[in-house]
Formats: structure tokens, C-alpha cells, sequence
DNA sequence: GGGGTTTAGTAAATGTCTTTTAGAAAATGT
DNA sequence: ACATTTTCTAAAAGACATTTACTAAACCCC
């Protein structure tokens, strides 16, 4: 009679009627507390987590019933009595992560503390979507089959443009074979697990946060330079996604306004002119015949050939987008990833200079920039875990700011 | 006991026990209803904040005494027993804004429910701090002394760079004299009320969520062409800060590599190339004299002097920033607000077409480019009701999504 | 080695909250 | 006049966290 009360005023996506959420949420700090400080007691993870030694103890028994928990023997010698510390199973239940890229793609598994697994399968990229979806099955399943290991879910780490609200791949220039396609839906039906993807430079920022050198940095960004230019933000301790999933599209954003045509239509794109393919399109100019990036890594590292001005154009241009992030988003740390700029640390901090007059003072002394060197992996990983993780809050507290001091005590009940 | 255990491990910032937070959370859903949907009767809560009818009622009872609701009567003819009404307070309870600006600065008044009164206070901008915060103290006063009225907030919109995490006004071409200071903190000491300040575009940004065209949306940005460029952008329901509250700060990125210095000290920034200021430069030059925004826009209004040079290259570098906006934010919706833009209204659609050619496709079409007319007084009030409302929530819980639909129960206890 | 101390963890009582259930109030419809 | 509908509140019931008290298991020191 309530439900169909409700019903006339509100939309239909929110399931209804849910029961006994206060505890719920509690387990759900319990998880949390646990995944940002590893292993505790319960006693530790009540202090941390500001609820009682009864609450958090309650919560964790039942996540350790759930296999969400495992308990180890403490080693730490101190005053009074030993503590059996909880932690994330990192054998007993286990996420898996696959890795789609221009040549090859990846299947990886992890446990859910994060720890990657030693064992990778690895294959060439097939040339249409269905035997990718075959062929990323079989591996998968091989995965999935361990001996007492409950696999928990799947994440996708996917280059080119997602639509989040479709989980629709719309435009992948590198990887044109899952457009208008949808790998986690497609993969979600076959294997039976929950799937999510993400699109490859999110999953990075993600993985950076969860288990990199942005460990409780609410706001920074990840920059990828690669064949194209990929970038991820995270604002007030949530990945920045947009209205449809967009968010961080930082590849064809003008710095050059008479520049060269990009395939987007547009001229003077930070991809065409600051990028791998960009460095690889001057140096094949230069030497009048074409080349590839590991070449032109290889000319840079061994500085036979003089290509500083072509270097410094590329430093220049790419700075114009940095500081175009710094300015918009306000970052605490700037993580670049690049592999031209292991190559040749000189180039960094060229590129430091230039992004140091292309931005605003404030916003740039605010701002660390470092060197990333992140992992796509890690990122499916990290993508699915946090989803995992969210998705034992109750909806109308997910995508929780999920702060690093889990924030004292809320704690809800219907 | 507890307590003193905990702080070896916790930082000191939260405060430490709270009490009875369920029906708290519960006091600020039903607030929030309210405030999204207009007077309701306790039924009518109850089904929109999917809680029951005796917790809406009693989480009404106590708002009522607090003075943060009003009753009315209800109008409406229906089968059964009358609805009294709740509402936001209109009269009985107010909050302050205080809008600084370069020339004049302002004071004005509005009910919890936004709602502007029609007594403006209006003065020029003095020439240094100490004055300024005499003058505005003063006027502030006499809207505080209203008789039957609490006054529960004042909320400030400052030009320019504003450091959220001090507080502070780090940097203001524009209003110079209270940089360094904070106005929201000297008010507060001053006045005894809660004082928030906010960036200028931020305000603006809020006011169009809650009260302007942007009610319910949860990604847009919100661009304000005027002596310089300032930008808000909301992003999964929130208002986007960056680390110290400097994003957004889009005035100061290059849109012209080689373009004009600017007063940054880089070259060629979307202020220099694409503001009220860089359209006087430019048509001063044409002219060969000064001359000042009012004048410029009577030119092109009248149409006398061709211009269309001029005009079209702002709009070129304009567009730039407006794409690089919808590439890396994705809003659902982009509102530019700008004086030049109402004085010749195909000069708007002139822009579109350029953003277009500068933007990614799937980015570009999914966002809706609107001309945009807020109020920075608004912006004020919208800026401190905010605050007022999230600051009934438990800290935990702060900063939280505000969905349109309040969610199905959150509800917490201690 | 035994008492004192410290820390971890659990059990039962207490209290606070929401929900359920039931009913009164106030209007319309027939 | 009586049934129906809707709003709103009161009292009982139930769920959950906290408080309090207690046990378990170690170390420290005389």
C-alpha cells in the first residue's frame, strides 16, 4: 500500500524497500578502514573507524563469514593480549582484470587487497569483436576455475571514449573493434560475475589512488602520454566522469589553433602536436623516411641525432595542456606518464619550465608534478574493486566520497 | 577513556562524540525534499524522502521548533482530510549576501528558500579593507536588525582566486584590497553569524542549480564572460573546488600560444584574447582611441562600425576555451553568461559553430550551449543556504551528492 | 613465579531510533 | 447519514548501537 504510494512520485530505478542498512554501512567501513590502513584488529579498526569494539566487531564477523575477510595471527609483539588481525583475502576471493589495448590485450587476477597474482595471460589483439570476446572468454574462464577461490567480479580497462551511462564503448581510434560495443555487458552474460570497464586513463587514476603514490590525495590528476593523450582527474576524492563518462578528454583540446588537421576534424589538437605520434611525425620529417616510437626513443636516449628543436616544440605544446589541467582542476599532485620522458630525464624538467610559465602561480606552487609510472592492470583491478566495494553501501549513499579517515562514525538503520 | 585512545591514531579535526545523528539525517532529507520540490504536507515528504510518515512528522516537529520551517495553509481541494503545508521560511528566518565587486559592492536579503527581498543595499567600493568592512559591517547590521527575524547566515561572492582550505583571497586584480584577507572571517568576528565566502563563478554556478535553469542537473558548467573569464563547474552534484578551491580557473589558460602578454606573464590566455577587456583593446585600437565596454556594445548593437573582425576573432579564441570546458568536464549543459553576447544575439550563434569545429564530437553533442543570465546576488545566498544545509548533516556524511531525489533512506544513529 | 597491568575481545543490559499498527481528525462523495 | 479518502499522531514492537562489565591472554616487575 506505501510502495504504491510512492510510485506516482518517483522515478523507478531505486529499489525499495531495503532492510537493516546500519549495519550494512558499518561492514561497509569496517572493508573500507581495512583496504586504506591493511590489516588491523578489531579493536584497531573501531578506533580508526570511530564506531564501538561491539560494532566493529560484529560487522567483521560477518564479513568474515561473507569471505570477505580473512583473519591472520598477529607477529607484532606488545603489552597485552595478541590480536588476530583482519584482512583483505588475498587467495580465498579474488577479482579478475582485463586489459584491452591497440595490440595486445591482457588477463589479469588480483586478490582484494589489490595484490596482482603472478600469473598473466597475454594475447594479441584479434582483429573483431567477437573473437575478442572469445577469445578474452576462454582465458578468463581458465582464471575463473581455481581450486576454492571465489571470484568476486571483472574489471575492464578499455582505451578510447566510454559512455558510462550506456557502458558503451563510442569511439576507440586505437582499438576500433569495440565500438558501439559493450565488453562488460557482453562479457557480464557470459561469464555470470559482475563486470564494469573503464576507460583506461580513469582506471590508472584509480589504481593510483587505491594502491600507487596517491594513497589519501583527494584531488590530483594522472596524465597519459602515449599515442594519444589521456588524463584522469580526481575532484574532492571522486573520479570525475561527467555527464555521459566523458570527463578528462583532454586529447583534443586546441593548443595550437593553426596547427596541424587532427583526425577529430579540428587543428592543432594537444594529440597531434604533444604526443608519441606527434614525436614520431616530426623525427620521420626530419629524417625524411618514416620511423616508430622505439627508434625515436632509442635517438633520444643516445643523442646521436640533434632533434632538441623538435623536442622542444613538443615540450612546448604539451605544457600548454598541462597547465591547462593545473588551472582547471586544481590538482594536489600532476602524475605524467610517458615514455619519452624516461627516456631522457632532461625532457621533464624542460617540460617543468614551460608548464611553470603556461600556468597560474597559485595554482601551479599548489601543484607537485612527478613522474608516474602506473599500470593499466592495476587499474582494471582498482576499477572493480572500488565498484565491488561501493556496491555493498546502500544506493543512496553510494559513490561516497570515500575519504581516507573513513570519517566518524555514520551509521544508518531502516 | 575511548576518546583518549583514539587520538594517538585519529587527526584532531572531527569533533569527537555525536549524538542521536539518525534523525538528524533524517531532519536534513526532509529539508532537502523541500527545498527541491516546494511546500509539501508531512504525507507528501514521507513518500518523496521515502521515509515513513511518523519519522517525516516527527523530523518536521523538531525543524519547526528550530525555525528552520514554516506551516501554511494549504490552498489545494483534495478528497480527504486538509495537508498543512511545510515550507521553507520566508519572513521568520533569513540569511545575508554580500556581493563585492571591482566598482560597487552589495547587500541583500533573502528567505531560507532563496527568495530575494526587495531591500538592496548598494555602495561603492571603498578604496581600502578596513573601510570596506566598516561600510559593509554597517549595512549588514540594519539587515540584521529586522524585527522577528533570524538571521541565520551571510554568504560573500569575491572576484577572483580564493583559497578555500585558509579561507582567504589570495589574488584579485580586480578587487586588490582584500587580498590577502578574508572578509567571511572578519565578518563572522564581527557580526557573530556563520560567513562563508565563495569565488564569484562558484556563487553563480550554485545559484543556477538551485534556483536558476539548472535545478536537478548534476554536470554543467557554468562560463561568465566579463572583464575576465570565470568559470563554476558542478560535477556529479557537486561544485568543483580542486585542492585549495582554484578550479575553474580558466581565465588564465593559452588559447593563443604567441598571443598578446598577459598580466600573468604568459602569453596569449583566453582573458587577454576573449573578454569584455579584450574586445575594448581591440576595438580601441580599431578606433585609435580609448573607449569602454558600455561604448563597445552600443557600437555593436547599432551596427555602425564594422567590426566583424574583431568580433570573429574573439570569438575564435573564445570557442577554444569554451571546447577545451566541454572536453575535459563533460557537462550536460554549458551556460555562458556575457554582456557582449545579449547586445547582438548572432554573435552567439556564430560561436556555436566555432565551439563545434574546436570541441570533440560525442562531447560537443551531448551538451546543450545556453545562454545564461544569473545573479551574483543569488549566488551569495545560494552560497551560504548551502552551507547552512549541509552543515546539519554529521561530518561524515557532509559534502554529499544532494541528488535531486533525496534517495531512498539514509538514516543513522549513534 | 605470582600478582599487577595492559590490551583484545565478547556478552548482557540499556537506550535510541525507526517502523508497524491502529486510530482520530477532517474533508468529499453518494 | 454513512462510507471513503487522506492526513496526521500515538503507542507498541523491533532493530541496532552503545554502555558496562567481564573474560582471555599476554607482558612487567618484584
Amino acid at each position: 500500500m506505501y510502495n504504491q504510494n510512492t510510485m506516482n512520485e518517483l522515478p523507478a530505478s531505486t529499489s525499495d524497500i531495503q532492510t537493516s542498512l546500519l549495519s550494512k554501512i558499518n561492514e561497509w567501513q569496517v572493508l573500507r578502514a581495512i583496504q586504506h590502513r591493511g590489516p588491523m584488529s578489531r579493536a584497531e579498526v573501531a578506533r580508526y573507524a570511530r564506531i564501538t569494539a561491539p560494532t566493529a566487531s560484529k560487522a567483521a564477523e560477518s564479513l568474515l563469514k561473507a569471505g570477505l575477510l580473512e583473519e591472520e595471527e598477529s607477529t607484532e609483539i606488545l603489552r597485552g593480549r595478541p590480536a588476530r588481525k583482519l584482512r583483505l583475502p588475498q587467495r580465498n576471493a579474488q577479482v579478475l582484470g582485463l586489459v584491452l589495448d591497440a595490440d595486445k590485450c591482457r588477463v589479469v587476477s588480483a586478490g582484494l587487497d589489490g595484490s596482482l597474482h603472478d600469473t598473466v595471460y597475454e594475447f594479441a589483439t584479434p582483429d573483431n569483436y567477437g573473437l575478442l570476446l572469445d577469445t578474452a572468454e576462454a582465458y578468463l574462464r581458465t582464471a575463473l576455475k581455481r581450486e576454492n577461490v571465489i571470484t568476486l567480479g571483472l574489471g575492464i580497462s578499455i582505451p578510447g571514449l566510454l559512455d558510462y551511462s550506456n557502458q558503451l564503448s563510442i569511439l576507440s581510434p586505437n582499438l576500433p573493434i569495440t565500438n558501439n560495443h559493450s565488453p562488460a555487458q557482453d562479457l557480464e552474460k557470459r561469464l555470470g560475475i559482475v563486470c564494469v570497464q573503464l576507460q583506461e586513463s580513469h582506471a590508472l587514476c584509480l589504481a593510483e589512488r587505491h594502491y600507487g603514490n596517491a594513497i589519501g590525495m583527494d584531488d590530483f590528476a594522472m596524465l597519459d602520454v602515449n599515442i594519444g593523450v589521456g588524463l584522469g582527474v580526481m575532484s574532492g576524492g571522486r573520479l570525475l566522469k561527467g555527464n555521459r563518462g566523458l570527463a578528462g578528454e583532454v586529447g583534443h583540446i586546441t593548443v595550437s589553433p593553426n596547427g596541424r588537421r587532427c583526425g577529430c576534424g579540428n587543428r592543432g589538437c594537444l594529440e597531434t602536436e604533444a604526443s608519441d605520434s606527434a614525436l614520431v611525425h616530426a623525427i620521420s620529417q626530419r629524417l625524411g623516411r618514416k620511423t616508430d616510437i622505439d627508434e625515436v626513443l632509442q635517438i633520444i636516449a643516445s643523442g646521436k641525432i640533434e632533434i632538441t628543436h623538435e623536442i622542444e616544440q613538443i615540450c612546448r605544446y604539451l605544457a600548454i595542456g598541462v597547465a591547462t589541467v593545473i588551472n582547471l582542476f586544481n590538482p594536489s599532485t600532476l602524475f605524467i606518464h610517458g615514455r619519452m620522458f624516461a627516456a631522457d630525464p632532461a625532457l621533464f624538467s624542460r617540460l617543468l619550465t614551460e608548464i611553470e610559465q603556461r600556468s597560474l602561480a597559485p595554482a601551479f606552487s599548489d601543484c607537485h608534478i612527478v613522474m608516474a609510472r602506473g599500470s593499466k592492470r592495476q587499474g582494471a583491478i582498482a576499477g572493480i574493486i572500488e565498484h565491488l566495494f561501493n556496491s555493498l553501501l546502500p544506493p543512496s549513499m553510494q559513490e561516497t566520497p570515500s575519504r581516507t579517515l573513513p570519517s566518524p562514525v555514520s551509521v544508518a538503520q531502516r
